[in-house]
DNA sequence: CATGAATGAGAATTCATTCAT
DNA sequence: TATGAATGAATTCTCATTCAT
């Protein structure tokens, strides 16, 4: 009776733990995993240093919980796309779209999210991601092969591709964004997204293709920008 | 070259380093980064920890050297491949093919040079042969778009699309064993490279596919093994 | 007395306090003095952590009090054994039965108890207490050597080696049982507290005596168990 | 060859782990157990916090090796006399008189090793030797009721009694000294040890005694010490 | 050149105690 | 009174790097 949490009391300790997954978040966009120290956690979060252990058992968990949420927002927009009762071509480069985009805005903890593992029971978590990930692109291919869209017949390497390239591509753009810290880091130039997925995407439909019209109904600007080398 | 005195002197200079970035590798394949400690690597290579130092001056150097040993054989055997007179599409193969198998040799070690770094400095070293690796498989494809092999646009991204996906697509099954140390790691069933590279060879070659008519003259077998699924 | 206001908040007061107490209690039987945290005796309470500090003003006068509490009730037996109207023989292997046998029903919480003090002014505690311990079994002694049972000249060394001895002899097996936590502890053979009695008892009757013929008026089994060694 | 550890070498690393050793002793004699921390071993040794670990892997393993190295010199001592061409009720007394009079040297130290453990693991160690001391007193028995010097038939009670006994009329003093620290506690007037040896070993030949005549030709003051009380 | 003991600045974690509500 | 989130000092352990020999 005297006991029982209110649900002003219960938001706040919600609050305090979500308040500590920022912080740490914080850290990853402004040195990446790296900077992620329970100290400077509880500090970033107003708290003390304590404080942090009566929202997680230990550093592991709260980084879990950290890539848990950053990762599973992504997947849950490229879960959403997938289930959308378009045609998976257009599923597929909206996937595509929303993935490169998310990445472009935030390089560096995109980076740190993507490719800079810490700890080793981190890595199983992403690990799962990436499973996750290439299963929700695969959903979309197998759905476009049901519908008479695709004829490929290996979807689930046909995803990783498509993940690992989206991935790849954006590897050395957000590398070297996110490498660079204390440099003048806003100085350089975003690299452009659209030109990144108008390429996967040629590539998804066509392979090295021999046919290779150029997407030609596609909503968007249609021509010339997919061969530009940024680097 | 300030050093050299002999050339036996010089030999010895050399083996010795050689002879730390191999310990450095033999800890790697044991445990990933994390077990690559200066101390370690001086005991696995019968050295002193002091004289660690006379060879690398820092650990960030150690590493970056044992990343440019690992991923610079990769490297060149890709490039040799590159560099081959035959059709782009048989060199490509090829490429993806070395690439595979060598990971599935040394899963613990594949991982951790293409995924798991650690030190900040390091991850230079490790975009920068990221981005060579894409260099020679763009080599391919731009020698394969200049003889009429092949007419996509832009080679970049389709590099890019075939490195990550040979890289995501080993990183499931590599994971899974990189990460499964004192467990009965040899019990898990290695991932079937060929129906990877199979896999990837397809995607490259139809895209998503319409056409898809199954490699029919390709000399690996022909059928069936590309839409399993192994895990 | 400050706090008194009605006799039903007295003992509502009184009760908590009571609470608080078997909780500690029921911790160390659990795992020792290291399990008693205060916010683990206010969770094993029911109460809050605050709380615990509305009855004791420090973690040292809980583990005093508890402490008391314990010891309290053994030496209020072993009182109420030394005051009663037989001989002083009587009363002497009475009081090392009660003893021993109050320590092999839990074993964990009688080494606790006895040898495994934790905070330093627990100790003066514990140092009163075993006083009191020793100053009862003289109580015994004297009386025996008033009543011509005895003609030992310095009983308080004769107590000692008598409350020394059971407690030495039962450190063993309670140690052994009390560290053995998540081992299968229940396994261990449960040590012949009669036997120990017995043993104790022929030494304070005979010393390594010449004579020794075995007790034979006594009450209990009269022969042959007293040699046999337990463990 | 030139890795060949010499001698010198050798006893420089066996002086500095022998040198952690007895700074952890000093501080334990300053203030027990609670006072061995290992920045502050390190610090006593005139060493940085870093190298106690270079000798000891935790903390655990100094503390035991403490207690071993202090305890084992004890029953060095008790282990020699018990194997004395000279008749048990002469070593019996020599036994307890070494352990008494080492102990009166050094209360807190003494204190610290016989009452007042700290990790569990040295818990185990400690019972280890408290068995180990027991056995000892026990040979000695043992080979006198062999000899048709005692008739006593369970000695490992006996032993019991005889080790516990000492132990516990040391508590007290040995306690009270112990446990003030800041205070003036050369103050304190030592404790008599004579008077507890002889009164130990009169409890053990004669138990509660009868028969108890007064030993005469002892050499100490024959009468009227033993009621005294001394706290 | 080689050695390996020593350094010492961190980093994670614990827990008695406090205090705003 | 009661709560329980918050505090923060204290402590163990790590490891790249140095330096006297």
């Amino acid at each position: 009776m005297a006991y029982q949490r209110t649900p002003y009391v219960e938001s706040k300790r919600a609050e305090a733990r979500q308040r500590l997954v920022q912080a740490a978040v914080a850290l990853i966009e402004r040195g990446g995993w790296r900077e992620v120290q329970m100290s400077a956690v509880a500090t970033e979060a107003g708290l003390s240093t304590g404080a942090v252990y009566l929202h997680f058992p230990s550093k592991t968990d709260l980084l879990a919980e950290v890539y848990r949420t950053q990762a599973g927002t992504e997947l849950h927009v490229l879960t959403l796309i997938a289930e959308q009762p378009v045609p998976a071509a257009d599923r597929l480069r909206a996937g595509i779209n929303a993935f490169a985009q998310r990445a472009m805005k935030n390089p560096r903890l995109a980076y740190a999210i993507a490719l800079e593992p810490t700890d080793i029971d981190v890595e199983e978590v992403r690990l799962h991601f990436h499973r996750e990930f290439g299963m929700q692109f695969r959903r979309i291919l197998d759905s476009g092969v049901a519908a008479g869209e695709f004829t490929i017949a290996d979807t689930r390497v046909a995803a990783a591709c498509i993940f690992g390239g989206i991935v790849e591509s954006l590897m050395g753009p957000l590398g070297a964004t996110a490498l660079a810290r204390g440099k003048a880091a806003s100085a350089r130039r975003q690299p452009d997204a659209t030109a990144l997925v108008d390429g996967v995407v040629a590539f998804c439909f066509h392979g090295l293709g021999k046919p290779a019209p150029r997407n030609p109904p596609t909503k968007r600007r249609a021509v010339g920008r997919s061969g530009r080398a940024k680097d």
